[in-house]
DNA sequence: TGTACATCAGTGAACGCGCGTTCACTGATGTAC
DNA sequence: TGTACATCAGTGAACGCGCGTTCACTGATGTAC
């Protein structure tokens, strides 16, 4: 049973990420500043120190506020579909990230843009957050790779700090999980979000139609990743 | 035949283009200061302005800088490779780009992460050197293709939009480029600086080897760009 | 060739602004007896 | 149930800092006659 004081603790911890990610997109993050959002609040500067250690801890509350978000979005985008459908969900995640890329820049800067200077995420509050995206698309080659549904290119003979990188990524996700596998993941996930911030920070210059663009990428990247058709996987 | 005076003056504006690179290094774009350039330099801040118009054309001259040095260095490597060998010339700009990135992350930042709040980069300024890049990417395939050692994919059918902002680019090419290959491209382009920018950027977090991974990446980007191999092409 | 004038790099003061963080404090809320 | 004490959200002043840009100026360099 939480006391008046408490719950009103909550709303002000609320209100300030709430406000934090206002500003975030009006300001980007190098300009996010303690001060500014006091003022938001209606409180004097020195009161939000009741709430945050430092701004660093504010950028971090907003960097795992922004990682959850993408992350429910691709997640509950993959739930939609039938699970069996791998290409659908591999789909149904780029759109996602895509999506919240587009609606919200700023934030998007702030996790895959340029590190803010002189600040640098505590690993042990943002890497599992900023993990669930990329595990994401694991989970799902693995579960094509288990239906054979994914046709991963010949093993190539990789060099031996590379195997043990791939290998301790891909007991992550499962085991007996192939080093192809891993090796063909991250280069799907670093393509998707290449062509997203490509799009995102305007790498492309005046492009008409980068939705389609984007669609497109997205149909070429599975193949290229191996995920086969439903019909293909039924031969 | 230069004045004294205007040659002291080309030496000042060499000096604020490497200074302000430095400082780039130092604090990134965002915290770039016109008043800590000055005290570098040794003058007044006001002396700056007799240079440079405001902070943003300071911004501007270093983003041409830095497109000028990452495009010298992809040239320069893909002139290295003999004229033929399509996969080494595109291998050796993929190496130069990873390598001028990781070299300058700040700089690489600069021109692909982030945008800097309040700034929007002057596109007359700023286009020619900064699509030096992926031009060179399209040439390099576009050699390929004339050569039959482009495998592109079956042509999909794609939306309209789409295939007139394909054929507008194919058009700074060469004549009659097929809309597949740019978008082949595109993709290709997108997904080498994704690679990239996660490793600059820390995404792939404690990855012990990422030059071996890089290296395969790239392997694996000509391959689906459909980038033969010299002996393939032969038969 | 020598002189008068124009150009222009650099100065120093000033404008008005915002920042992160600390600290002693007040007064309302919560708790133990 | 009532009272004494402890907790803690929020205040206001202060610290020391840096920023972009303008402006009237000085004095050296350059140029036209």
């Amino acid at each position: 049973m939480p006391t008046p004081r408490e719950r009103a603790r909550e709303q002000t911890l609320a209100d300030i990420v709430r406000l934090g990610r206002e500003q975030l997109v009006r300001v980007g993050a190098a300009d996010l500043s303690v001060r500014s959002l006091a003022r938001d609040l209606g409180l004097v500067s020195s009161a939000v120190y009741r709430y945050v250690r430092s701004r660093d801890d504010l950028l971090t509350l907003l960097v795992v506020d922004a990682y959850d978000e993408l992350g429910d979005a691709a997640e509950r985008a993959a739930a939609r579909q039938r699970a069996g459908d791998h290409r659908g969900r591999f789909r149904a995640v780029c759109r996602a990230v895509r999506a919240w890329a587009v609606a919200e820049p700023a934030r998007y800067a702030l996790l895959f843009g340029s590190p803010v200077p002189g600040y640098a995420a505590p690993p042990e509050q943002t890497t599992v957050p900023g993990t669930r995206v990329p595990l994401l698309y694991g989970r799902i080659a693995v579960a094509a790779y288990g239906d054979g549904a994914l046709d991963l290119p010949p093993a190539a003979d990789l060099p031996r700090g590379l195997r043990s990188d791939l290998q301790r990524v891909g007991r992550e996700l499962a085991e007996n999980v192939p080093e192809e596998l891993v090796a063909a993941v991250l280069l799907a996930w670093a393509s998707v979000f290449g062509a997203v911030g490509f799009e995102v920070f305007g790498q492309y210059g005046p492009l008409g139609a980068p939705r389609q663009l984007f669609e497109h990428q997205v149909e070429a990247i599975m193949d290229r990743l191996g995920l086969l058709e439903q019909e293909e996987v039924d031969l």
